[in-house]
DNA sequence: ATTCTGACA
DNA sequence: TGTCAGTA
C-alpha cells in the first residue's frame, strides 16, 4: 500500500509517516516511481510505534526496542532480556526528571508565595 | 488524483 | 507538524 492508504488505516498523517522513516521506525520500498510501499504489517507496527512513544521513549530507542516487542494485540512486552534493561533505565531517566520538575516547582512556588501579599509596586 | 522533497508569514 | 510549492 501507498502512504495515503497506511494513513487511513492508522490515523496518522502522511507527515508523520514520513518522519517515522526518516527517524528509521519504518522502511518502506520505493517503487521506480519514487512512491512508498508499505507492507500490511506497517499498520500494526505504527500502532506500536505510538504506544512507545505515548510511553515517553525517544525514537533512537524505539528504533532499537521495536524488533523485539511482543504484541498480542492489546500490550506490548519486551522479548530480550537486554531490551528489559533499557526500558528500565528509560523508566529511571524518567523518575529523575520528575524530581527535578519536583525540585523547580517547589522553588517556584516559594518565590510566588515570596511575594504575598501584594502590595506597594515599585517598578514593574 | 497521489506522492515526493524541501522549506517556513 | 501543518502546509504550500513545483513535479513526476
Amino acid at each position: 500500500m501507498f502512504i495515503g492508504e497506511l494513513s487511513r488505516q492508522t490515523g496518522m498523517s502522511t507527515r508523520g509517516l514520513r518522519y517515522y522513516e526518516q527517524q528509521g521506525l519504518l522502511q518502506p520500498r520505493r517503487r521506480p516511481s519514487g512512491y512508498r510501499e508499505f507492507e500490511d504489517s506497517d499498520v500494526d507496527r505504527v500502532r506500536r510505534i505510538r504506544v512507545l512513544l505515548a510511553a515517553g521513549l525517544n525514537t533512537d530507542l524505539i528504533r532499537e526496542v521495536l524488533p523485539c516487542m511482543a504484541d498480542d494485540g492489546a500490550i506490548l512486552a519486551p522479548t530480550c532480556e537486554e531490551m528489559a534493561q533499557d526500558l528500565v533505565r528509560e523508566r529511571e531517566r524518567m523518575s529523575r526528571s520528575i524530581e527535578e520538575l519536583k525540585s523547580a516547582h517547589a522553588m517556584l512556588e516559594a518565590i510566588i508565595h515570596a511575594g504575598e501579599p501584594l502590595t506597594a509596586q515599585t517598578d514593574c
